[in-house]
DNA sequence: ACGGGTGGAACG
DNA sequence: TCGTTCCAC
């Protein structure tokens, strides 16, 4: 169970990932010393800046005496009158520029990996499950091999070190932990120099389209790649055979482990144990008498390196939050100002994340360091108007929760926290949508799941957050990486200009290739997500948008399901430019492995419209990016969310009949448009 | 010289 | 179940 080494999971590290992004901003050269400071304290220091012995929460003076070349960069600020000071009385801090570059890289690595599930455990640090990859490498492998040796067949030793295998003993030059290369007989060590060359390329990817360097961890669970890929850095990555293990873990200092750090290590170290050894040396009894049974089975399951956390695809943060702390103030006014600083930051962020994932939180939640000490106090969020959210009303909606606060003064913190994020409605044409749907209200148990009472909601209530929304969001993703991977061809219109506008110039020499690898990449980052995301978004209709959005648009594109649902025949200047949907009909999805629901003729007025569409969308947009990714799951997955929603928007839809709210099947009919 | 964010578990 | 607090990174 634990023993599972079928598993091939990397850990990608930036190397001190704040430096780096300034230094690339700055064009400043990797081996000058650099520190990112926050006020007069150090946050992030480089490894130049490392080996003069300046370390984290040093004081800029005291790294400067240490270090005068030292190159201090202060992080963003935002408040008080756009002033660049680093007093931090008039502003805030904010980590914007690393959450843009954190979206960059995770647009690198869906585009280079897109089979892979990619897991941000953190603005700079990323897990990824690479199995499947790895699965079908060796099986190709295998194949190639037998075609070239016949005589081999099955059982047949496979010549895994012939030129050109993915397969090396050494793999790419990784630190392989346990002493010696790879014993490429053993299955679970190809896997893991299969998985090396991936990380290999990954990092390749990484560096040279963004010009970051990162480490990696290659082992067969969460828990061992993240200790490994700490323990080379920067720029290096380190693999852990099975066999390695014990002896890793014998004296990995507890602190290196993950959960370790707090609370848990200190009460084992005052058990008299610095090292994961140690605590794996504790008898269970006397641990489960200390934590009790279920945390002492999961305490030494991790000192001993085992672990079966799934690699989990967490893409859009579930709550955002601006803060600041200052010196203790009684003044109401004072207060007012940093709140207002508070909900520009909050208002800028979630009008962002609103166009480019189309949703809204439901509440708001006020956190303060009052006469009480920490304490918070939450309501729910108002809704964002049509183009996103303005500071004031954001502003009035944080005042209303401070009024609520009695015990606030003094105030030495403020933290305007947007949570319980819902899906905002993409629009509208049902008659377009209709021609590439069925749907009826049979139930669908299985498919759907258990639950689905249908909630009320005149305002989006209820929230009933589950793996299937998350599912949703993945996919939309996903479908948006895929399609930025091949949407652009040379030629094709592209945001390359915006793009060289807003990126620092590469050191070396940028082909055409590379821009427009840029370009495509850009278009699916940046809290953009692809434009034809961004079109499904223009749909609603209004104007400015759906004029500011790029020439590739859905209208020209025969294939697109959208196809002539509301566009630009809305804006003067366009006459209707409606069509007939051609294609997408009936070419099925069993085609592609999925499920098919062929009812005829259901009244669609069941059936949440704005669900249809955006499934729809997905559907279309990955099979543009590859129709074999289509699979059931998929289908499946899309399905039970849509049902799900529109069981919950049902009630306050106009259109809804009755026995809407109970769970329904929509099937997806689309035919794998052609690129010419 | 622990500030600014996140997510999640625990708790009443 | 909700709102709030605590914790870990």
């Amino acid at each position: 169970m634990n023993s599972n080494h079928a598993r091939t999971i990397l850990h990608i590290d930036l190397d001190c990932f704040y430096c780096q992004v300034e230094q690339k901003r700055l064009g400043i050269s990797p081996n000058v010393p650099v520190a990112v400071q926050q006020w007069e304290g150090l946050i992030a220091i480089n490894y130049p800046a490392r080996a003069a012995g300046i370390t984290r929460h040093m004081r800029v003076h005291e790294a400067k005496a240490l270090c005068p070349e030292l190159q201090c960069v202060h992080v963003e600020t935002i408040g008080g009158d756009e002033l660049d000071t680093k007093d931090r009385t008039k502003q805030k801090a904010c980590l914007e520029r690393y959450r843009k570059a954190c979206i960059q890289i995770l647009a690198v690595l869906h585009k280079a990996a897109p089979q892979a599930i990619i897991e941000k455990a953190s603005i700079d640090e990323v897990y990824m499950d690479v199995t499947t990859m790895v699965e079908k490498e060796l099986r190709e492998r295998a194949q190639a091999d037998s075609c070239k040796n016949p005589e081999a067949g099955e059982g047949g030793a496979h010549d895994w070190e012939a030129g050109g295998s993915p397969v090396d003993a050494f793999a790419w030059g990784s630190i392989v932990l346990g002493g010696g290369p790879l014993d490429v007989g053993s299955e679970f060590e190809r896997r893991l120099s299969i998985g090396a060359n991936i990380a290999c390329r990954l990092r390749g990817a990484i560096r040279e389209q963004l010009g970051f360097t990162c480490s990696a961890g290659i082992a067969a669970n969460k828990l061992l790649a993240k200790v490994a890929s700490a323990m080379n850095k920067p720029n290096q990555q380190t693999i852990v055979p099975p066999r390695a293990v014990d002896a890793m873990m014998a004296d990995l200092p507890l602190k290196k482990l993950r959960n370790f750090g707090g609370k848990l290590g200190a009460e084992l170290s005052a058990m008299g144990c610095t090292t994961a050894g140690q605590v794996a040396a504790i008898p269970h009894g006397q641990l489960s008498a200390r934590f009790g049974e279920e945390r002492a089975a999961s305490i030494a399951r991790a000192v001993r390196g085992y672990s079966d956390e799934p690699v989990q695809v967490k893409e859009l943060a579930k709550s955002m939050l601006a803060a600041k702390s200052f010196n203790a103030t009684s003044s109401p006014a004072e207060l007012d100002r940093w709140m207002g600083i508070l909900a520009e930051e909050l208002a800028h962020r979630l009008t962002e994340d609103g166009t480019a994932h189309s949703r809204a939180p439901r509440g708001l939640t006020l956190s303060y360091r009052g006469s009480n000490g920490d304490r918070s106090k939450c309501g729910p969020a108002p809704r964002p108007a049509k183009d996103g959210y303005t500071v004031e009303v954001l502003k009035e909606a944080g005042s209303m929760l401070l009024r609520k606060c009695p015990d606030i003064y003094p105030c030495a913190r403020l933290a305007l926290q947007a949570n319980d994020f819902y899906d905002l409605p993409l629009g509208d044409d049902q008659g377009a949508i209709s021609r590439f749907f069925t749907s009826g209200a049979t139930g669908t148990r299985d498919m759907v799941g258990e639950g689905g009472a249908p909630a009320t909601l005149a305002a989006p209530k209820a929230k009933k957050t589950g793996p299937q929304q998350a599912s949703i969001a993945q996919m939309f993703k996903r479908a948006a990486a895929a399609s930025s991977c091949q949407a652009e061809e040379p030629g094709a219109p592209s945001n390359q200009a915006e793009n060289a506008a807003t990126t620092p110039a590469q050191p070396s020499a940028q082909d055409d290739a590379l821009q427009i690898a840029k370009g495509s990449e850009q278009a699916s980052q940046d809290g953009k997500t692809s434009q034809l995301v961004q079109q499904a978004l223009s749909s609603q209709g209004r104007q400015e948008d759906s004029a500011s959005y790029p020439v590739h648009d859905h209208i020209n594109d025969p294939a697109h399901p959208l196809q002539g649902v509301a566009t630009r025949a809305d804006v003067p200047g366009h006459a209707s430019m409606e069509q007939p949907p051609n294609a997408c009909t009936a070419v099925d999805a069993s085609e592609h492995g999925a499920s098919v629901d062929t009812q005829p003729d259901c009244d669609l007025a069941s059936v949440d419209i704005e669900e249809q569409k955006r499934i729809m969308h997905e559907i279309w947009m990955k099979s543009r990016g590859s129709a074999s990714r289509i699979g059931e799951d998929d289908v499946r997955n899309a399905t039970s969310a849509a049902a799900d929603r529109s069981a919950k928007r049902g009630a306050a839809g106009s259109a809804v009949k009755e026995g809407a709210g109970k769970q329904m099947r929509i099937s997806a009919m689309f035919k794998t448009p052609r690129r010419t």
